[in-house]
DNA sequence: GCTCTAGTAGAGCGATCACTCTAGCCCCGG
DNA sequence: CCGGGGCTAGAGTGATCGCTCTACTAGAGC
């Protein structure tokens, strides 16, 4: 088995996927690339496709969620601390030579109007990203319909960055998203000097 | 010729490559809802995929750009011209059923690690919406630096709230966007009372 | 009337798509 | 020693992909 055919799949179709799309992606790319037969692809995933792509979606945005959970929970100051989240993306962007941004937000395109049971899915994993970021911010003192909206905020700033610098192959508009955004949770904090 | 084959084609190709991104685009489709033969495609587009796809993608931003532009320039306020770009925004996708949005995006993000040509297409439609944006920042007394940051929040925000509010098939995350969007601005203002 | 070009029209190309099917391997309980 | 399920393995399916090719028509210039 070693480490698991399965977990290969999944892997290398979430990595597909976030580069290539969904429409993009072929499941014979997918299974060399995870040293996989073919028929075990059916075997795992007998809904095929959509059923491969949702497990990927699933397990992707957890481990995103988990990425700018750990980022967030760095700093105790909550303004840096969203700073800092906007720099790591910028970082990471140019690292990897703007090829790894966010693992949904292009299917979740793509799949909109297309394929509506992915559609719910991505539309479930943004939820609970929204609702982690919100009881963050929360936390804060921050009143809850604000919290939502700081959240609302971060999220799309992020992939709106993720879109912009990726476009330009420039980090600058990740980075200036980090300083208005920081501002703005700054601003609705209620103890702000 | 009746109002051309060529511009029939550009339209059809945008919308499809909006609603289901350029590679679930599939070129015979697009002869067939443009009611131009197939053979005309290569006639007008001796590159084929990609020369269409960045016609229809200058064109489709080129029209976004002025439709925003109208928008904004429809009220004097400048905060509240912002609101009413978000508060429209959320108006066309609940009237579309969610489908028509950024004409740009979805594309972008497919081709950002996959397709050069149209990555730098990408790339200056998205540089020439935030220049006319800085300079309408720019012309409210706000610093250039500061114009840009505002117009790099304004663009990400809004293909974020593309994002979220198709993945959900909700406004609220437009609407909660244009709200806080247009707070950034009036912080930023010059003389803001 | 003639040619020449722009554009119409669509059959057909090899390649690839998602997917199905059969066959065989390995390991475990009996 | 045997049988059966979990998994490997890949050939083969029809459909569709982007694209090429040839043939045809309409109108302008001489």
């Amino acid at each position: 088995m070693a480490v698991g055919t399965r977990e290969r799949l999944v892997e290398a179709a979430a990595t597909s996927f976030m580069r290539q799309g969904y429409a993009g992606s072929g499941l014979k790319q997918i299974t060399v690339e995870s040293r996989a037969p073919f028929g075990s692809l059916y075997h795992f995933f007998p809904g095929g496709k959509v059923e491969l792509a949702a497990e990927a979606l699933r397990w992707a945005g957890a481990g995103y969620a988990q990425l700018v959970a750990a980022v967030l929970d760095a700093s105790p100051d909550v303004v840096t601390a969203v700073g800092d989240a906007f720099a790591a993306a910028a970082h990471t962007l140019e690292a990897t030579g703007y090829a790894d941004a966010c693992p949904i937000a292009t299917v979740a395109l793509e799949v909109a109007s297309t394929n509506e049971p992915l559609r719910e899915v991505t539309a479930e994993i943004f939820e609970s990203w929204l609702d982690g970021l919100t009881a963050r911010f929360a936390g804060e003192g921050i009143a809850p319909e604000r919290a939502r909206e700081l959240a609302v905020l971060f999220v799309a700033a992020l992939e709106g960055g993720f879109l912009l610098s990726r476009a330009a192959r420039r980090v600058e508009p990740m980075e200036a998203l980090g300083r208005t955004v920081a501002e703005a949770v700054q601003a609705a904090l209620p103890a702000h000097a």
